[in-house]
Formats: structure tokens, sequence, C-alpha cells
DNA sequence: GCGCTAATTCGTACGTTTGCGACATACAAA
DNA sequence: TTTGTATGTCGCAAACGTACGAATTAGCGC
């Protein structure tokens, strides 16, 4: 996080923060997948993207620590899945602004 | 945009540059103020945040070409206010996205 | 134990974003 | 026309993000 990044309320941060974490199409294809059901094994999620095993390890890395997904070692093989309680937090965060963004009110501009 | 960004389906090219628009504080704190209605002034924005005017007006700059708000000149002021019909769209695209990680399927891992 | 496979971390290269001072533009009023 | 004020652009530096090969960790079967 950038030094200015701290002077912003942490409400804010903490929206920014997901945003972030959706702004990369690695990132919502994994979401998707995940959502599908279609797999949860981390190899089979480096199968369906363009990029090299390191790299979506990374993305899974990053989506976990943030709590969007969980992972749990089954063997040889790491199962991904969705947290959907942070996922309803989320819906949450994202509804409360779109609903200020969308009004009827007038601007003067 | 990253080369390998390319290789994705546009859909998610899109939304994610959408949330790579909302990732960072002082953007979601400009569309907020917008929203507010307190002003669509320039100067008054950056007057609200712990940003330099230069900044401030690279971030307005960044929401505008990406259609989210709209500016026109008004004498030697510029009035800055939300695009109602764009938000509208966002809404929509993020709204798919949480539909379908909000589900009751249990996952197998 | 040994080899095999899956997953992750490490180190590094490269591109992008953020932030700002200084400069440029544009309008308004004196 | 000159002066002042409001905006926006340029160029740079620092921080951050993305991507990958190589090295590492960890479990399974023999």
């Amino acid at each position: 996080m950038h030094a200015k990044t701290a002077e912003f309320p942490a409400e804010l941060q903490e929206l920014a923060q997901v945003a972030k974490l959706l702004s990369h199409p690695a990132r919502i294809a994994i979401i998707k997948l995940l959502a599908s059901q279609k797999t949860c094994i981390s190899g089979d999620i480096a199968n369906e993207l363009p990029l090299s095993r390191a790299t979506v390890c990374q993305h899974l890395q990053e989506l976990k620590n943030a709590g969007l997904i969980k992972g749990e070692i089954s063997g040889l093989n790491v199962n991904y899945c969705l947290n959907t309680e942070k996922w309803r937090a989320i819906k949450g965060q994202f509804e409360a602004l779109f609903a200020l963004t969308i009004h009827d009110i007038n601007c003067n501009c």
C-alpha cells in the first residue's frame, strides 16, 4: 500500500482492496471457475488459464489471504473453494456504493 | 495492460478494468463525493482529498476516460458529475458476478 | 528409505501506477 | 492588455503488480 493510501478512511481502503483483487482477469476467471464447481483443484485451475502454474498460484494466494477463497490440502492436491460468507459481505459493500451512484437527483453540471 | 491480459475473455477484461478504477481509495472518495452532490467542482474535490491537485486531476481524468463521470466547463470552473447510465451497467456486471459467488451448493473441499 | 508428482515459494525482470512540482492553457475581471 | 485564478498536462522518481523459471516443500506409493 502506498503511503498516501493510509490517509483515506478505512472503509474506503477496504473496498479499494477488494476491488484491486477483482482488477485482474485471471483472478476473476479463478473466481468464476470456483463458482462453476467444475473443479476445486489447484492444478486444474492452472490448466484452464493462459498462465504458468507459478503465476496462478500467486493469484490464488492473494485471493486466499484476503479471505475470498479457502483452500485445503487433500492428499497430493489442494482444493480451493469460494468463501461464501465473505462474498456476502463484499456484495453488501458494493451494493452500498451502487445505491449512492444511481440516483434520480439531477446534477447541476 | 500486460500482454497476458489480452488472452482472457473480453468480458473478464472489461470487468477487471472497472474494478481497477475502483481499486484506489481516492477514486472511490471522488465517486462518493460526486454522489453526495455537495459539489461538482474540480478544485473543491481536490480540497477534500489528502492529495495534490495534479494527482486528483489525474484520477478525475481516469474516471472520465472510462465514462464513469462526466465533466463540463463552466466559466473558470469544471463541474464533474456521475454518469448514472454507466453506473447502471457496472452494477449489472458486478451483480452477475455476485450471483455466481453466493450459492448454496456445497463445495467438495 | 527412494522416486514421483502436486503445490508453493524464491528471485528476478519488466511494465504499470501513483504522486508531485513545474509548466501550460484558458477564462474573467480590472 | 495585463493580472490573477482554475484546470489540466509533462516528466520524473518511487512504489507496486505481473509473470515465470528454478528451487523447495510435502505427500503418496513402492
